[in-house]
DNA sequence: CGACTGATTGAACCAGCTCAACTCATGTGG
DNA sequence: CCACATGAGTTGAGCTGGTTCAATCAGTCG
């Protein structure tokens, strides 16, 4: 597997100031669900001075569990898988990044999890030390930042009551329901939630197998509270969803 | 169950400006490991004014899961268990908290969780509105906050992937020894391990049923990798817990 | 002492896992 | 255009780690 960063060094004057949507974070889709909405414009200015957008392929990765946190990201588009793996390959997905969200929210200097595309995937990177340095005198955006983090341990806790005590059709139908409610964050509300992700990872993320996943989706669909569709899934009855997510 | 609050409207005035430890903030025994830890002794002067040294008996209640936040505490005696209750009675507990940690860390609006002290407990309490105001002009505080809620998330991911991927073996040996390395912060190192919780508290940590840990507690002993003690376990083979733990 | 609470142990069971076969696209090169 | 890999997903059949249910044990308290 190709494990280098696109656009590094050698390949970064290609992006450097090339904002996908032209012109800049001013226009940014994702710009009012990211920490960048805690920003004034002329501060926006300066943190696209310090940013460089970079565009990675799919299954390649962003960084690597333990390594030195050199860069923070902002996901602009696309889908990122972030996994923590054990020894003997075991692997646990922590969470599905999407558009809007915030990778490095930390600041620690390791990262404490692996970064990988699922799709392509478009990021503003920072240099950790840059950004660090942009906050310092931006107490609202720090307190953003915290927010988020607060958000993310609020989603951790959940996932915490998901992985020990749910069972697997619960499993599936929250991460549905959940899926569905991140996607109307981004974009409009639909009952066709895509599935970018395969049921490898889905299984690592509730910490299923791949077999229980396939078998459980199968049965969501026989008794039609889904429906199965290429690359993704319809939610027929939100109803039965929602009572499997919340008992 | 008796789940109000002690020292609250009418027991208060016991409390107010009554530390423990005589001498208030400035000789508090876990600040150095605590958010106070970042503050100069003027700033803690300040803080102290609007803190408010609470005691809570075994079984109380701090906070419930869904109430207005309207207080964050920072536990300076005592273990408190914070969990999430599904509505049929499955219980996930989403850690133990120790002198030193701080409840509220998000400073969100209402309590994700619920938090009951296990053995007698004391805290500073502070109302959310006053401390957030407090930290409105100290970055450096909520730098030290968002440091905390970083560690928390990490805390959070490590705990993921033992609920989703690790063997009842697994999940016991890492319990024992990250309680071992957390007393260790805020006490001398010891092979020793008390533990206050009970086996249903260790069980609805590690996503496991009573007889289980028990069963894996009895297993340990019985190859002299623990030795069960009353209301704890010594750790006889680190050198086998550590394996456990990393694989 | 009896009553109660928490922990341990045993035995049967089962939700989800493992292993294996099969389907269904998609791709590829002869 | 077809033969044939290749990879992702599904399905089946049997197994097992951990649960469930139930009995027992060990403190502790009144």
């Amino acid at each position: 597997m190709d494990t280098s960063e696109q656009c590094t060094a050698t390949a970064g004057h290609q992006c450097k100031h090339n904002r996908s949507s032209a012109g800049g974070c001013a226009n940014c889709a994702v710009r009012l669900v990211s920490v960048c909405g805690a920003l004034e414009l002329s501060e926006l200015e300066e943190l696209e001075r310090i940013s460089q957008v970079t565009a990675f392929a799919p299954k390649t990765m962003l960084f690597d569990q333990g390594a030195l946190a050199n860069n923070v990201f902002n996901i602009t588009e696309g889908v990122v898988r972030l996994y923590k793996s054990l020894p003997d390959g075991r692997r646990q997905i922590m969470g599905f990044a999407l558009p809007g969200d915030f990778l490095g929210l930390a600041l620690m200097d390791r990262y404490g999890v692996t970064a990988e595309a699922i799709t392509p995937v478009k990021v503003c990177r920072f240099q950790r030390s840059a950004f660090v340095h942009y906050i310092d005198d931006k107490p609202h955006l720090l307190r953003r930042l915290h927010e988020f983090a607060g958000h993310e341990l609020s989603l951790a806790q959940d996932q915490m009551l998901l992985l020990g005590r749910k069972t697997a059709e619960e499993k599936v139908a929250a991460f549905l329901v959940n899926l569905q409610a991140r996607y109307a964050r981004i974009g409009p509300m639909s009952v066709t939630i895509a599935l970018p992700m395969g049921r490898q990872d889905i299984a690592d993320y509730l910490g299923l197998t791949i077999e229980t996943v396939s078998r459980t989706l199968t049965k969501l669909a026989r008794e039609k509270t889904v429906l199965i569709v290429p690359d993704g899934v319809r939610l027929l009855s939100s109803e039965r969803l929602d009572h499997l997510t919340a008992a």
